[in-house]
RNA sequence: GGCGAGGUAGCUCAGUUGGUAGAGCACACGGCUGAAAACCGUGGUGUCGCCGGUUCAAGUCCGGCCCUCGCCA
């Protein structure tokens, strides 16, 4: 069994995990590789809780551009390559859950919409309504429209695209969870008590607006936003709402994630969950130790 | 103390001429293969402030009490 070439970290927002990695950078003159849909925004670091220390895909885009998974992919593969061809470990870091596992993921993810595409396939599903469209999509891709909701209007838009293109939404052969991963991985999670959570985030939200991120939301905000950059968390809660408020619908909202994030980490092939509440040091040496022993992605 | 407004779900509130309650958000669960910090689906939230009265039937009408807010003293 080969020692592993990644090591993957996933856990929910504000565990610890930028700790972490940074801690387990040094130990295996590793290079952390975000797997962050919101990271990859640059002018934000405070927002996004940036690492202060160099990382690869933090902070690559500009706020007037739109991010997907499919860019982030190929952007992700390029950049762990390139770590393992310099014989250092990459070291992938996520909180987003689909991005983390696109990054590892071996196969690739279907093709972007041609251009025009998205724009006449969305005009068509307003033209017909929900149930219309979802027919249509039954009579083209049958296995993706049983996989997608009428009402998922995006959903139901991509997939529609996807058949045009001669692709699909729902491919024989799953790619994403595929359990191969493109190089031998050592995948584990962080984990904390819900309790210790919340205080952690909420101590997350006032440090942040502490070191100014009101400011920094309100001069992104003043700015032409793509679609993807103004959802991010927190952006306009910080640049339109009273300091207080904001903080308060900030917690709310960074608590919610969490829990989502908790979701796929119940989901993820982890071969370790460790707890989060120790620190960073300790668990950058068990880490250490699993990778040694050799540990790897165990099947599905 | 006087006048006015109001007390219904965790929060903000809706509730027609009386027929034992509902919407958004939150929450829970689930789905989702180039928007995932996004999007979609399903679900329950409950001494309708308290006590009494009228009525076959009261969140709704009547009386009393308690509490909150505002204005005036």
């Amino acid at each position: 069994m080969p020692e592993p070439r990644v090591v993957a970290i996933f856990g929910p927002t504000a565990c610890g995990k930028t700790a972490v990695a940074g801690a387990l950078r040094d130990r295996l003159a590793g290079e952390v590789v975000s797997a962050d849909s919101a990271a990859l925004y640059a002018g934000i670091p405070l927002i996004t809780a940036a690492p202060d220390y160099p990382a690869r895909l933090v902070g690559v885009v500009g706020l007037d551009c739109d991010v997907s998974v499919g860019e982030y992919q190929r952007l992700a593969h390029a950049a762990i390559d390139e770590t393992v061809a310099a014989g250092a470990t990459p070291i992938v870091t996520g909180g987003t859950g689909l991005y983390f596992r696109a990054a590892l993921s071996a196969l690739d993810l279907p093709p972007p919409p041609a251009p025009g595409e998205r724009e006449r396939w969305s005009a068509l599903y307003d033209g017909l309504g929900p149930e219309a469209a979802h027919a249509l999509l039954a009579g083209r891709d049958p296995a993706a429209a049983a996989r997608v909701h009428a009402n998922d209007r995006r959903r139901v838009v991509r997939a529609l695209e996807l058949a045009e293109a001669g692709a699909s939404l729902a491919p024989a052969k799953d790619q994403l969870w595929a359990e191969e991963t493109r190089h031998p991985t050592l995948l584990v999670g962080l984990a904390l008590d819900a309790d210790e959570l919340d205080t952690r985030i909420e101590a997350r939200v006032h440090a942040m607006i502490e070191r100014g991120a009101v400011a920094e939301a309100r001069a992104a905000w003043a700015r032409p936003l793509s679609d993807t950059a103004r959802k991010v968390l927190g952006i306009e809660e910080l640049a339109t709402l009273p300091a207080t408020e904001a903080a308060a619908a900030l917690t709310a909202a960074t608590r919610r994630l969490a829990r989502y994030q908790r979701k796929w980490l119940r989901r993820l092939p982890v071969a370790a969950t460790l707890d989060a509440a120790r620190r960073p040091e300790e668990i950058a040496d068990e880490i250490v130790a699993l990778a040694g022993a050799g540990e790897r992605l165990p099947r599905r």
